[in-house]
DNA sequence: GTCGGTGCAAAACGTTTGCACCTCG
DNA sequence: CGAGGTGCAAACGTTTTGCACCGAC
C-alpha cells in the first residue's frame, strides 16, 4: 500500500459536503426533469456552502454582493423547491419572516434562540431523540420531522 | 332517580377554569390600572372556555356570530394583550398566519401535528422536559419558554 | 423548438399603525 | 373628566402570482 493519499481526516463535514449536496440536488432535478439553472446554482450554493441560516431577503443581498443578480420570486421559488427535495428547511424564529437552511442527512431543528441578541444556536441530543419517539409512539403517531425551539437567554446575554 | 344531583364527574376542568381565568385577567388589569373592556371580556371569553387554538381571523368569526362586532385591530391588540399577561400563547403552525390559545398554569407548548388532517394535539411528557432542561444547562442557556412541534401523522390518517 | 424558469411588477396575505371618537374608571 | 381603548382604513413587510421573455435540454 503504496498510499500517497494524504491522511483524510476522519471528520470532514463542511468541505466536499457542499460539493456533494450539489450532486444530490444535480440528481434530483434531472430526475424530475427539471432543469439545473444558474440561479439555482447559485441559491443552492450559497446554502450548502454555509450551515447559517437565510432569510429570504439575506439570500438576495449575500448574492447581489457576490455580483449575481435575481429576482425575489426566483429566490422564494427556489427556496421551496429546496425544501421540497429535501435539501433545505425552512424555520420560523418570530421575526416576521421564515429562514432557509441547508437540510444535511440527520435532521437538525432543534435550536435554542436568545430572546436578547437574537442569535440561534442549533443543539442535538439523543436524550431528546429518545423522550419525543417515545411521545410519538404513545400517541400512534408516525413522526416526519420536527422543530423544537428553546427560548431563553444565552451565557453573553447572562 | 330524582337526579336533582348531577353526577358531577370527577375532572371539571373547563367549567370553573374558565371563571378563575376571567378574575386573573380582571385583577391583571387593574394591577396595569387598565381598562376591563367588553371587547376584552368578550376575546378572553372565547379563549378561556374552549381549550381550542384561534388564528385572529376565527375570533372575530366565532364573536361576530356571537352578535359581538369588533375591528381586527382590537382582536390583535388584545390577543397580543393576553400573551403579554401570560394568559395566552401564540403558536405558528405554517399556517402563513398566528394562533393563540389560553395559557393554563404549566406552559404546554407541545404539540403533535398531523400532516394530513391538520390537527394539533398537545403534549406533555416529563422525559422531554428533562432532557431540554439538561441541554439548556449544557449550553449556559437560561430558557424562558420553548415550542416543540413534531409534524407526522396521526393514527387515523394511518 | 418546446417546456419550464426567470424577472418584474402588482397583488395577496396577515398584521400593524394613525387618528378621530368613544368608554371605562 | 381624562387616560386609554376602539374601529376604520390605510400602511406595512413578506410572500405569491400573472405574464412576457429567456434559457436549458
Amino acid at each position: 500500500m503504496t498510499d500517497s493519499s494524504p491522511a483524510v481526516p476522519a471528520t470532514r463535514p463542511p468541505l466536499g459536503c457542499a460539493a456533494l449536496l450539489m450532486e444530490v440536488l444535480r440528481g434530483e432535478l434531472r430526475e424530475r426533469e427539471l432543469p439545473f439553472t444558474h440561479q439555482r446554482e447559485a441559491i443552492a450554493r450559497l446554502l450548502f456552502e454555509s450551515q447559517r441560516n437565510y432569510s429570504a431577503d439575506e439570500v438576495a443581498a449575500e448574492l447581489r454582493e457576490r455580483g449575481e443578480r435575481l429576482g425575489k420570486a426566483t429566490i422564494y421559488r427556489t427556496l421551496a423547491l429546496l425544501v421540497e427535495l429535501g435539501l433545505a428547511t425552512e424555520h420560523d424564529f418570530d421575526e416576521g419572516f421564515k429562514r432557509y437552511q441547508v437540510q444535511l442527512g440527520a435532521a437538525r431543528h432543534d435550536h435554542l434562540i436568545c430572546t436578547e441578541c437574537g442569535r440561534v444556536f442549533p443543539f442535538d441530543h439523543p436524550d431528546v431523540d429518545r423522550a419525543l419517539a417515545a411521545v410519538a409512539e404513545d400517541a400512534g403517531f408516525a413522526p416526519i420531522t420536527r422543530h423544537i425551539k428553546l427560548f431563553g437567554t444565552c451565557n453573553e446575554c447572562t
